[in-house]
DNA sequence: AATACGGGGTA
DNA sequence: TACCCAGTATT
């Protein structure tokens, strides 16, 4: 597995020598807390420091303890979420402070084992909390820490090909200082962000580059292989804004396990054909439409989307529209009507639209970014 | 074993 | 533009 001329402990060394050396970008790990670590660890799950910096630091204010998290509305934590993205991983967070608080007394469990079967926390989270807060020998396998085996044990392909990624595992269980997992965990994490980086690392001042065969061959370019892309599907989106006499406009919560779960958007449709049995309708009335297209690009599709904004006299006259254009009937509520989070998730099987005062919409409820971006642009005044 | 899930940064 | 990121849950 590894060369014997070169003894591995000294390579677990010289890292934690370099990582005892350099300053520490992530201080809030420091008094090992777990409810801290983890909150951090969710955060930065695929997710850059200096991106999820400033959600930690609003998340570890707001709620200091797991108690206080798990006592928030869910809406609020989205809330708190909002232009993170992967919002599943507020929706775990959620869910797991709820269960920590009310049946583990707070106290998060110290095995990696029994981290691992809470929500949200895989093999990576857990293996990473265990290690910093619990000093678990385990070693923690992320993006980083592949490339940086890769690189070192000349190991090309671990993204794509599981055989190769069972090997990196291996050699990170070899690697890993047994006294020292926490320091060592974040030491081989850091050389992979800081110095083993996916283009031009920085060899030069690399502290193993003496134990890396990438580097000795001049070869770091080529690992790790890249992983084979998936293709971008393309989905068009139909938003609708209606703006009504009263100035209201509707606003309705996403429930499928599609994107944007538990956000919320404009009432949308997604069919072309539905799109313009609308808008035929509308001219037939003679009311103008408004429309503006934004393309968002994530990592899995490319969303083209049409927000349609016009001017109708009320909700009835909605449903009518909806009606004609999907064939389908729509029950809408009165955003006041809903006094809770719990009111909403019940009401939602018949209807999930609610009518809602434009001031309302930043206040209270969690946007995608894509909503945000629109917003920026055409801002609702009152009328 | 694949695929879905956001969004922003970098070369 | 293409790739990457302190991954996990679902299918």
């Amino acid at each position: 597995m590894s060369d014997p001329a070169k003894p591995v402990h000294s390579l677990s060394e010289s890292l934690l020598r370099w990582y005892g050396e350099h300053k520490r970008p992530l201080p809030w790990r420091k008094n090992k807390d777990p409810y801290k670590v983890w909150l951090s660890e969710i955060i930065l799950q695929q997710t850059r420091i200096d991106q999820g910096r400033p959600y930690f630091e609003r998340f570890a204010a707001k709620y200091p303890d797991v108690h206080s998290l798990a006592n928030a509305d869910e809406v609020e934590v989205l809330n708190l979420w909002q232009g993170l993205g992967y919002y599943s991983r507020a929706r775990n967070l959620h869910h797991t402070a709820k269960f920590v608080s009310g049946k583990l007394g707070g106290n998060f469990p110290h095995t990696q084992k029994d981290l691992r079967k809470l929500k949200g926390i895989g093999e990576y989270t857990s293996a990473a909390i265990a290690s910093i807060c619990f000093s678990e020998a385990v070693p923690v396998v992320d993006g980083n820490v592949m490339r940086v085996i890769s690189r070192i044990y000349l190991i090309p392909d671990a993204l794509n090909d599981t055989a190769q990624k069972a090997k990196i595992y291996k050699h990170a269980v070899n690697l890993l200082d047994r006294s020292n997992p926490g320091d060592f965990n974040q030491a081989i994490m850091e050389l992979g962000s800081l110095i083993c980086k996916p283009f031009k690392p920085e060899c030069e001042i690399c502290p193993v580059s003496s134990f890396c065969g990438a580097y000795k061959h001049q070869k770091t370019t080529e690992y790790p292989k890249p992983k084979i892309k998936l293709v971008k599907k393309e989905r068009s989106l139909f938003f609708l804004i209606p703006v009504f006499n009263n100035g209201c406009s509707l606003l309705t919560r996403r429930n499928t396990s599609d994107i944007w779960k538990g956000l919320y958007t404009f009432p949308l449709l997604d069919k072309e054909k539905h799109k313009e049995r609308l808008q035929r309708k509308l001219a037939e009335k003679a009311c103008p439409i408004e429309t503006i297209s934004i393309k968002h690009i994530l990592s899995h599709q490319i969303i083209l989307a049409d927000f349609l904004r016009f001017q109708i006299k009320d909700r009835g006259e909605f449903c009518d529209l909806w009606n004609y254009a999907t064939g389908e009937m729509v029950n809408i509520v009165k955003e006041d009507a809903i006094s809770s989070t719990k009111d909403l998730l019940s009401m939602e099987e018949k209807s999930n639209i609610f009518e809602i005062e434009f001031d309302e919409l930043f206040l209270k409820y969690p946007l995608p970014r894509l909503i945000s971006k629109y917003l920026e642009k055409r801002p609702l005044e009152k009328i």
